[in-house]
DNA sequence: CTGAAAGCGCTTACAG
DNA sequence: CTGAAAGCGCTTACAG
């Protein structure tokens, strides 16, 4: 900016409130201070600018995995916003792996961003305490934060899985599996709450045995159902706490016989066209994502009232796997 | 960093060297400056010291659409190569607008990415002339750059689409549809070469007739199907130039009694769990974009060599759907 | 309407 | 070993 001004032959201050479209420039000037621009191939540093406002324009959206669809669809959302109030986005996964998460948001609060949207891998949130207070905005998405008070946008993840759970139990079935992810993963013990919500609602006794809940890998899965479908009393019906889970359990039961009920929580491309084609609860990425996007701008818009929850809801998509009667 | 230097009462650049962990500092001074830096919760502005290193350590990435499994795969190769080498990753989808995609990858060279690795939407980029020339490095990766030299990490489209219709021409198949995407896509050009090409060294007549490129919409696919499998000589056999198409097509068929061969290029998940199962020519997303970003930091760390093309192999699956006689 | 000065938070030479 | 000065590229008051 400086050389545009030496080229024009003009102050710094006039490059800039031309550069800027401030008014009260005279035309004479507003074409020497272009012409220069145009001379030097001049475009304004960002990173300079935003260092003396104050702001960067950015805000950081720290994942579990960006390759996992309901990841990406998430971070689809949150870029549409970011941009539509004028911000970049910057993203990293965190593989699950909560010092990963915590060495990422960090890097993102070092003054590079404004505000960031958490999908937390982690139960502890007290690094971010610092940087709240020095005015980062930061909102959770898709779990809560730990030990810290702040915005967050849920999924009603126990209100799903009774509702997929009661389906089964409509069909009359009264022995249903569970499988989920492992323990200490917020989404998976809302899911199991649900799921034991729904059989006591139906007086049907929690068993435990018929529960599993650990890495969805295919050889857990393969234990999980052998075990559920043996003895006098196998399950009739499966209730799936995510989508590698229903989807590692199609691949299993495509090499057995028997063929109980499914019912999986989340969507997965191409549920419909398998056979049968699976029943889902649904919950909407994109609007998550979305809706904590808009909750972070309305943050960085000056919003100070207290922390808040919101909790989105899911919805049943019948398809046929979980109409297979007891 | 000022208010820590007067809080431990020494000099700035004391403080500076503390937070860098240069050498030469008394132990008496570097407890001092710790101790001032915990009092106050001080953190260094990466902005700002970037900003006087002429460094951003930020790369920049402009997708199609991340909530795409290719983009997404892409995204994630990229942001564990740009980690693992200290940057942080900006992220952008341009929708497939060319307009869009200048103006993100223009507001990422704005000073805020050392470079940027861009899966371009338009044919002309012209408009990155200046910011190469500015220092900003720039790779191309699955299609190349249009008016501009530049790196680019390619898929050996033309050579994959070969291998899918010469799988089908070995079924004995010789009336082969072909789907794709719209005219002016890059891939979708190379890859109805490719199928034109195994028909001629098939010596099986192309038959413009039988080919449909557009966008990828149930309605278009729908009318693509309908021409082909009417008339005297239906085709025995599609290829399909992506995953869209394919699914796009494989919900069409089935509504219909005919069953046609089907190869589509580009693997999707589950397609090994349909029935049939669908026979794919599979590119590697993750390679694509960890082989983009290493271009990009060899050139950060100052290759200045000539541009290259780097172009990627693909391999084919058979599953079933290919394997249909003729 | 125009511009010289100070400063955003840091680092790079340069002296002590 | 330590620090005062200048500057990265820009904007924010403040004078003319």
């Amino acid at each position: 900016m400086n050389d545009v001004a030496r080229h024009a032959g003009v102050g710094l201050k006039t490059v800039s409130r031309v550069v800027n479209g401030e008014p009260r420039v005279s035309s004479a000037m507003v074409q020497r201070v272009r012409q220069a621009i145009e001379d030097l191939g001049f475009r304004r540093h960002e990173g300079a600018r935003l260092l003396r406002r104050g702001r960067t324009a950015c805000v950081g959206l720290v994942l579990e995995d960006v390759a996992d669809p309901f990841s990406s669809a998430l971070t689809r959302a949150v870029e549409s916003e970011a941009w539509a109030n004028g911000f970049l986005l910057l993203t990293g996964s965190s593989g699950e792996d909560a010092v990963q998460e915590r060495e990422l948001t960090l890097a993102f609060c070092a003054g590079r961003v404004d505000g960031v949207v958490v999908v937390p891998a982690g139960d502890d949130h007290r690094y971010l305490a610092p940087e709240i207070e020095a005015g980062v905005a930061a909102v959770f998405a898709d779990r809560p934060a730990g030990r810290i008070e702040a915005d967050a946008v849920l999924v009603d993840n126990t209100g799903g899985a009774r509702l997929g759970v009661g389906h089964l139990l409509e069909q009359g079935h009264r022995r249903i599996g569970h499988i989920g992810d492992a323990e200490g993963i917020f989404t998976a013990g809302e899911r199991q709450r649900g799921y034991r919500e729904a059989l006591e609602a139906a007086e049907v006794p929690y068993d435990p045995s018929l529960v599993a809940r650990g890495p969805v890998e295919q050889e857990f899965i393969r234990h999980a159902l052998d075990r559920m479908l043996a003895g006098p009393e196998p399950v009739t019906a499966v209730f799936t706490g995510n989508n590698r889970a229903t989807v590692a359990v199609i691949r299993d039961l495509a090499t057995r016989e028997r063929r109980p009920a499914l019912v999986g929580f989340d969507d997965f491309e191409l549920a419909d066209m398998l056979s049968p084609a699976v029943t889902v609860v649904a919950q909407d990425a994109a609007v998550l994502g979305r809706t904590a996007a808009q909750v972070l701008f309305q943050r960085l818009g000056g919003d100070v009232s207290s922390a808040r929850t919101i909790e989105l809801q899911t919805r049943l998509i019948p398809r046929g796997s979980g109409e297979i009667p007891a």
